[in-house]
This record gives structure tokens, C-alpha cells and sequence, in this order.
DNA sequence: CTTAGCTCTAAGCAACCGCTTAGTATGGAG
DNA sequence: CTCCATACTAAGCGGTTGCTTAGAGCTAAG
């Protein structure tokens, strides 16, 4: 019998693994699904202890407020993408930006529950936990634009508004968080595929 | 004096002018502004009655509840972009794909306040509403598809995955109003036709 | 065994929520 | 003028919110 509300193994588990004690990981994981399936302030922090097999009042032994929990999830969950998105690997541009889309993208799908928590409730965040956020979606822009410059530099992408093309490669990945259903036809990986394939087809010279 | 803490002009009211009487159409406004600026959860009746300049209680007087406002907004809001992808002319298939994404991606730039709340509180609807509205996504979806598909019957297109091209065609265009800002580099044509440039390379031959 | 410290719960507080009620001002019809 | 419908406000109701308090249960050091 499972009394918490969450799956016994989930893949949420996988990013969360290093939070201590083992009661405010469990609060943690209860509150990403929270917040991914009803947004952040239609979510009640009563909500997030029931989701835990929790008292109302346990939410405050492990966090200061619901805000630091949220604050928590979209921390952890930048620096989760952007260590990704740096760790690409590949021969050649080509190869890195199609690792890059493909692991991006995929990731975005494979945890969209995470990825829409961090991608949506930004704006629910301090002022002063959404400047430490931004500072690392600035990172990630930047790495992904890395890879898509290494190839204009090699002569093997055609590429006439850098910014604008990371821009909406970034974007694309990104919007998978909000469309993306598990029960859909296409896995992660798939999606990571073709979007790295649409993506190539956007920088290839003519 | 301006008294409403509306704008004395507004591109809103273009989208909006043809809702009656004139209170119940600033407070149409007041509520779009405030549901794209935190969203609808964490918006206010009174805030909305407030940016309006009139009473909480006024609110009820046009309308039955907080979510038929956002309801009314949804369905003005989805009826719109989907009349101006429907209205989308041109000599061939390039061109109404370029018209097309042009179109519809500067749309979610011009009209970005408007665009949040139609792509980004759909879960906020009520399930009759939401299916209402999801029929009328349907639509849109079904118009881009045929404008990709147009083009690989004329043979000017290589498109491996319809479905999978047009998914990520709509996605990049809706999320343009998740990081579109007036206060950009980029017009809402810019944005269109860079956006434009972009899809057509992503579905011209190789 | 005692005791300190940590984790948790039961109960509840002040503030705020969506929405309602009672009543006022206005303007047009008869 | 009276009458009535419409559009609004002041006040507030019941319920819910984020969070706090007081104290119980457990563990482990001394």
C-alpha cells in the first residue's frame, strides 16, 4: 500500500536523489508534481504535505516557505540542464549540435514534469532567487549558441542572425515541457531525434 | 487622469472592441493584462476590478465568474489567431507558408498579453470550457498542416514527419509569447519573418 | 535512566480569497 | 412627476490560504 500519493519508483527520483533528509526529498518530489499539474499558486502547500503523506505543518521543517521550495526544483533543475547541456560531446559541429538538440529536447520531454516546473514558474519566484536563476539561463544560452557558432566558423552551417536562430532552437526544446504527453505516440528519445534533425535542416547551407 | 491604470491606448483594444457595454470591456482588458503579467491563480478578482478602476463587486455584474473572464478571453483570443491563419493568401506553397508562420508568429509577438493567456492558462478552464477551446486548437493545428502539407504535394517541400513538423512549426510561433518583450531589439515583423525564414529552411530539399 | 535534539502532528491564527447582498445613483419611458 | 431597469458601490460572508505554535514521539549521547 502506498500512502504518499507518489509513485513508489518515479523518474523524478533520478534528478532528486542527492537531497537530504530522506522526508524532504519526498516533500520536494510531491511538490514538482504539484506544480507542474496545477501551476505553482494553484497549488496549496497542504496540497504538497498530502502528496507527501505528510502534515500541513512538515512542509516547514525542511523549507522556509513555499516559495523556497519552488525556488529549490527550478535551482536544481537549471543547473541539472545546463551540466547537459555542457557535457555534449561529438566530432565536428555538425555532431555536437545534433547531441546538443537531441539531449536538450529529450531531456525536456523525458522530464517534463521537472522541465515545466522550471520553465513556467519563473515568474513566481523572488526577485532575488529569479536573478540567481536567470544568471544560469544565460548559461545555457550561451552554450547552446557555442555550438551553433563553432559551426558557422567551420563553414558547415549557414547561420544570417546568430542570436535569432539560438534563440529559436532554445525556444523549440524548450516548448516540448508544455506539449509533451508520456502517453503520446513519440518517446524522448525520438523527439530528441527529430528536433535535432528539423534543427541541422534550419543551419545547412543551401 | 487616467484613473484605470489602463493604458489611454492600447493594441488590446483591437482584439477586444467589439465586446459591450464599455465596462465590461475594460474589465475584459484589465483581467488579460493581469493574468499575462502573473497569471490567473495568482490574480485577483479585486486586482482585476482595481487596473479596471471600479469595485470588486462590479466584476459580477458582466460576468458569472473569475474563470468565465478567462473563458471569454480564450475563446476571443484562439477565434482570432485562428481567423488569421485561416485568411492566410499566396502564389504557391512557399509563399503561404511564408505568409503563414509570418502571420501567426508575429501575432504571438504584437498580441504577446493576449497570446500568455491563451497558450499559458489553458489548465486554469473549466473541463466544458477547455474542451470548447481545445476543438479550436484542433483547427489551428489542422490549417498548419495543410499549408506544409500544400507544399509537399506541389514538391517544393521535403518533409519526412508532417505531423512532427507541424508540432514543432506551431510550438516555435506559441513560444514567442512566452519570451517576447516590447522592449526587444526585434518588431513583431522581424520576429515573423525571421521566423518565416527559418521554417522554410527547415522543410525546403535538400 | 536522563536529557537534548530532531522530526513530526494537531490545532489554529490572521489575512485573503471568490463571490453575494443590500442599497444608492442615474437615466429613460410613460 | 412617478416608475422601473440598469450599473454601480460598501460591506461583508463563509471558506481557504500560507504559515505558526505547542507539544508528542523517537533516537542516541552521556
Amino acid at each position: 500500500m502506498n500512502t504518499t500519493g507518489l509513485d513508489g519508483f518515479s523518474l523524478l527520483d533520478e534528478t532528486w536523489r542527492a537531497v537530504t533528509p530522506d522526508a524532504a526529498r519526498r516533500m520536494l518530489i510531491a511538490a514538482v508534481q504539484a506544480f507542474a499539474d496545477k501551476g505553482y499558486h494553484a497549488t496549496t502547500t497542504r496540497d504538497i504535505a498530502s502528496l507527501a503523506g505528510m502534515s500541513p505543518a512538515a512542509v516547514y521543517i525542511h523549507y522556509r516557505s513555499k516559495e523556497e521550495l519552488l525556488f529549490n526544483i527550478s535551482l536544481v533543475g537549471h543547473e541539472t540542464s545546463l551540466a547537459l547541456l555542457s557535457s555534449i560531446q561529438g566530432d565536428g559541429a555538425v555532431q555536437r549540435l545534433r547531441n546538443a538538440v537531441a539531449t536538450f529536447a529529450g531531456w525536456h520531454a523525458e522530464f517534463h514534469t521537472t522541465a515545466r516546473v522550471v520553465q513556467y514558474e519563473l515568474g513566481a519566484l523572488s526577485p532575488e532567487h529569479h536573478a540567481e536563476v536567470a544568471e544560469l539561463r544565460r548559461q545555457i544560452e550561451q552554450r547552446m549558441r557555442s555550438y551553433i557558432a563553432d559551426g558557422v566558423e567551420e563553414g558547415v552551417f549557414d547561420v544570417p542572425d546568430l542570436k535569432g536562430a539560438t534563440l529559436a532552437v532554445l525556444s523549440l526544446c524548450i516548448d516540448v515541457a508544455r506539449w509533451y504527453q508520456p502517453s503520446g505516440k513519440r518517446t524522448p528519445d525520438e523527439i530528441g531525434a527529430m528536433y535535432a534533425d528539423l534543427v541541422l535542416r534550419m543551419v545547412r547551407p543551401t
